[in-house]
DNA sequence: CATATATTTAAACAAATGATTAAATATATT
DNA sequence: AATATATTTAATCATTTGTTTAAATATATG
């Protein structure tokens, strides 16, 4: 084992982290084999530790990115000072959309991951970015101060927020199933909610 | 190994049945191991096999069951042709609640399980209770007919009361972190959602 | 009580699995 | 080109893991 190589070959170090993205997402940590990896990647089982040492430490870097690319339309939306409350919402729920329908795993991918382990990934990136203290949080506290939105812990608004735009991807094999929906009929309907969640959720915030 | 036996100790395959639920519901099939059913029950390893045969079958039962239990309240609630919609929606949300609150991860072992398999339980299941013949989708179908409540696909308003009911739960490690929420202050919150949620859909019901 | 049947146990097996090794090949450096 | 370094490969290892076996113990039945 060398402890570090001077020049690395990027693109078999990213077939493996693409495979490895792609089972360990639809199979979980558990469920996935090394010897998965390597054959999603076309490649040799021995170099997945040459590259990655472990099959844990190519699992937390994984992780860490998915996390971080499930974080990341959120955190950037939310700290905005210059977006009013309203276009915030709408924005977020679009984006998250967006990504969903590209990637509509990654929910319950970390969602399931972080149920067993109470992940040091998590616990730093909220640290880092703590939503109760957000200027989002600060705008939905001003709007209940002048009451214009209902005086309902600010916790409700964004657990509503992040129920109706990412449950419904996380649930999809089940909804499919009891809606009788086809991928495509699923997908429509995911669309019209862009539209529609930004105002359900404000209707919500009238409510008392 | 005999075919049947006559009498059964049910002491004992209960012990197992409790063990396998709480391990399978904590770390999912592939995380399981059939030594720590065995140790969690108490029990000598090989009497999993005699009881079950394998660690599939233990685990079928043990879903089926589960899978049950979440559909119950749904099912029972939707085809009472004595309620009003709105004491539906309040019957089903605070009934869902108090279960979740009593077993909050069945719904991400489900869903997580799911993800692999498009298990034949579901299929089953789902075929047995087609929710879109449901008398609780006749009476949104009437509602909106009434311009009661606004033209929207009935299944939105599926999604969205399960996605304001069960998220939560699914998302509650994420929650509590990006919350700042303690197990306390997350009951209490979920506590409040009972009589929130049906006041919220009934306003989004009226959204154009 | 004697016998059959059911349950439990410790030990072992076979396959799967994460990881390593040593040799072979490719690539860079001088 | 010669040498050093990095990458790749096939084979192997040590553990883990689901399952089975055969013997021991408990329980029921006549």
């Amino acid at each position: 084992m060398k402890v570090k190589k001077e020049i690395i070959d990027p693109s078999t170090e990213e077939k493996i982290k693409n495979a490895a993205r792609k089972v360990f997402t639809q199979k979980g940590y558990a469920g996935t084999k090394t010897r998965d990896i390597a054959e999603e990647a076309g490649i040799n089982l021995a170099l997945l530790n040459y590259y990655f040492r472990s099959k844990e430490k190519l699992f937390d870097i994984i992780m860490l990115e998915s996390f971080q690319e499930f974080m990341r339309s959120m955190i950037s939306v939310f700290n905005d000072e210059k977006t009013s409350l309203e276009k915030k919402i709408e924005s977020m729920v679009s984006n998250y959309i967006d990504l969903l329908i590209k990637q509509p795993d990654i929910p319950l991918f970390i969602l399931s991951e972080l149920r067993n382990n109470p992940n040091e990934i998590v616990k730093k990136m909220s640290l880092d970015n703590n939503l109760m203290k957000s200027f989002f949080m600060k705008q939905i506290q001003q709007a209940i101060k002048e009451e214009k939105i209902s005086d309902i812990s600010p916790v409700h608004f964004f657990m509503n927020m992040m129920s109706l735009t990412v449950f419904p991807f996380v649930a999809s094999p089940m909804l499919k199933n009891l809606g009788d929906l086809q991928q495509k009929d699923f997908d429509k309907l995911m669309q019209e909610r862009k539209k529609l969640i930004p105002k359900w959720i404000k209707a919500t915030m009238k409510v008392k």
